[in-house]
DNA sequence: ATGACGTTTTTCAAACGA
């Protein structure tokens, strides 16, 4: 089973790249963020037509916004009102006898790490709070997938000694997110695949002139899956290519493929 | 080098992203 997770920013304004995305890379679940569009505009046609017609999203306008498109029919799907902001940061699946696959669009955060004077920060890290809560109650396989905005280790950013203070890399976000790792004994496949000193990035900011020769890259989006599936990871990539198509998210696919 | 770029909205400027 292939999934593949992506920030796509704005799925109406990408429809092109989503569908060379299917035809190229096959997955069986598709899992979205950042689609910034209302359930009632959302593209269900497209997706029906290019053989991905099982959906659950949870949409609002302009922002935000998660979707997760299967080949496949799958047993129910439900959202969780993290913070009770009512933002559209999550969408879970359970897979027909299989795990379930939880989707997160987690807040980036703003741009001052300081939770007394950045309501955005605060906002994050009660997010990241929440979600260490709910892995330690976790107790059924769980595939975890999105756009989590934190970079834990040094090698997840271009330069560790320049984003120390930059959020999406600051110790405290990258502790919160250790607790969460920690809460229900997560497996970064990411990182079963590519060795922690190695440099490993799926996030290019748009402002750089050339994203990839300067490769001013961070990690932000991640796959992790229940202790119970450890091993079940046969593959992964970044689609570091799709950041190079025409009209590109700033993030690039990863893909994972399971043998359940 | 705190510059740049891209998407959205009761739009033509501002908010947001990270």
């Amino acid at each position: 089973m292939r999934i593949i997770t992506w920030n796509i920013n704005s799925v109406r304004a990408r429809l092109d790249i989503v569908e060379k995305l299917i035809k190229d890379y096959d997955p069986d679940v598709l899992c979205l963020q950042e689609t910034k569009v209302q359930d009632h505009m959302f593209p269900e046609g497209f997706f029906q037509d290019l053989g991905m017609p099982h959906l659950a999203i949870h949409g609002q306008k302009s922002h935000h916004g998660v979707a997760t498109a299967a080949k496949q029919p799958f047993d129910e799907s439900f959202k969780i009102d993290w913070c009770s902001k009512g933002d559209a940061r999550h969408i879970a699946i359970k897979l027909k006898d299989g795990p379930t696959v939880h989707n997160f669009y987690v807040p980036a955060g703003g741009d001052e790490p300081d939770v007394e004077i950045n309501e955005k920060f605060a906002h994050k890290m009660q997010f990241l709070d929440e979600m260490t809560t709910w892995s330690e109650e976790l107790d059924t396989p769980t595939i975890m997938v999105g756009d989590l905005n934190i970079a834990p280790y040094e090698e997840d950013v271009w330069s560790h000694k320049k984003l120390l203070k930059v959020v999406s890399h600051t110790p405290v976000e990258v502790d919160a997110m250790m607790k969460i790792k920690d809460a229900h004994d997560w497996q970064d496949i990411m990182r079963d695949f590519v060795p922690k000193d190695e440099k490993l990035f799926s996030w290019w900011s748009y402002r750089a002139k050339d994203w990839s020769a300067a490769d001013k890259g961070r990690r932000l989006d991640h796959v992790w899956t229940s202790p119970s599936l450890k091993g079940k990871a046969v593959k992964m990539e970044v689609l570091r290519n799709v950041r190079g198509w025409v009209k590109p998210s700033d993030h690039a696919p990863v893909l994972v493929d399971f043998d359940l």
